[in-house]
DNA sequence: GCGTATGATTGAAT
DNA sequence: ATTCAATCATACGC
């Protein structure tokens, strides 16, 4: 073989020459790297059963014990590689460290997000897609992770089985391969970790492709935006809905909290920009309610009912004309004080639109009336 | 393909 | 915490 027993480290210098016989093995351990393979065999062998070969050994056993000692603890216990954790543990949290599980549980990861465009029924089938997608990138993790852990394991099978032939010639503590197997893992390591990161960066871009919301935008149901567009339109005063009034605007449509609050933060903005397009909006839904109230025959209709901060509170808001005397018999409807009794004219925020432009179609400017003023009428 | 509508997000103001 | 205003990204109608 090739591979020799290194000449140990250098000894302390001998005080006196060597005797002849150990300088004669020496000079043959040095020459044994220009002989050919089998020549080397031969002369190992020869070596193996020289006499003074078992007090060579122990000798350097005993130089090798003194200079390695020193070795050792350098790269003993390499603390755990936090990075490589932390990349661990995300993938653990994108189901792409879980074991590959057949069937439709298979794939959890995004179940747990928020549903985007508020249709919780369409969650499985709007994620269909990413869950798919994901277990691709998860079976090619594993392919890949096995292959790496196969390539590290023959790697450290090889190297260490080369030690310990070695070990017949030159002393290798279990300690040296030890170190050895350890650093080997060590460079495995690192490649572990760029499959690790390449996979977080696959999943991110995954995640941001098509599971965030934005990208998912989906219109709310006919029903959603009746139910909204009639709260809206039937407390034009001030459209701000209580948290009550807001649950119960979500549980009517299907849809989240905060997706009513999205909807009427987008609304407020979109009718002051666009007051007089959406006028015509307002009459139909404004007598859209009032027809409900005249058809139920019930004070206090399913809309005018939810509770709001100022409910039947004054503001200066251009209400549309045509839609007036319906607005009066609504707001008539809405006004009848609750079992309570206390809502009425509770905290007005003031003229929510009251630096925007009036529209045509508006009362008066400075009637602080609005609604009331017209119940009063 | 393009323009508009619409739901979501973001940062500042309150 | 809520709202406003601007902005983004997608849906939708032509």
């Amino acid at each position: 073989m090739a591979t020799l027993p290194r000449p140990a480290p250098s000894p302390p210098a001998p005080r006196r020459p060597l005797r002849p016989d150990t300088s004669d093995v020496l000079q043959q351990i040095m020459a044994i790297t220009d002989q050919s393979l089998d020549e080397a065999q031969a002369r190992k062998h020869a070596l193996n059963c020289h006499r003074m070969k078992p007090a060579l050994f122990s000798v350097l056993c005993e130089i090798k014990e003194k200079t390695v000692v020193s070795i050792c603890g350098i790269q003993d216990d390499d603390p755990p590689d936090a990075q490589l954790l932390r990349l661990g543990d995300m993938l653990l949290a994108e189901g792409v460290c879980r074991p590959e599980k057949t069937g439709r549980g298979g794939a959890v990861a995004g179940n747990g997000t928020a549903t985007p465009g508020g249709c919780p029924n369409d969650n499985s089938i709007e994620h269909s897609d990413y869950r798919a997608r994901l277990s691709q990138i998860r079976q090619i993790y594993h392919s890949e992770l096995e292959k790496y852990e196969q390539a590290c394991c023959e790697f450290t099978t090889h190297v260490t089985n080369l030690l310990q032939e070695q070990s017949k010639m030159r002393p290798v503590s279990p300690k040296e391969i030890e170190r050895m197997v350890g650093a080997i893992h060590g460079k495995f390591g690192a490649i572990q970790m760029q499959l690790k990161q390449s996979t977080c960066k696959a999943v991110m871009m995954l995640r941001s492709r098509l599971l965030d919301a934005r990208r998912k935008r989906q219109n709310f149901s006919k029903q959603a935006t009746e139910v909204l567009n009639e709260y809206f339109y039937s407390h034009l005063s001030n459209p701000y809905p209580s948290e009550e009034a807001k649950e119960e605007l979500a549980r009517k449509g299907g849809i989240t909290v905060s997706q009513v609050s999205n909807w009427f933060g987008n609304k407020r903005i979109q009718y002051k920009k666009n007051m007089g397009k959406l006028q015509e909006e307002a009459i139909i839904y404004t007598g859209k309610t009032a027809v409900d109230t005249n058809e139920v025959g019930v004070p206090g209709n399913h809309t005018s009912c939810l509770s709001t901060p100022s409910s039947g509170s004054s503001g200066p808001f251009p209400l549309p004309s045509a839609g007036d005397a319906f607005l009066t018999l609504r707001t008539l409807a809405s006004l009848q004080p609750p079992a309570g009794g206390c809502c009425l004219q509770s905290q007005a925020q003031g003229s929510w639109q009251g630096a925007t432009p009036l529209p045509a179609t508006a009362p008066p400017a400075g009637d602080p009336g609005g609604i009331n003023s017209n119940a009063a009428n």
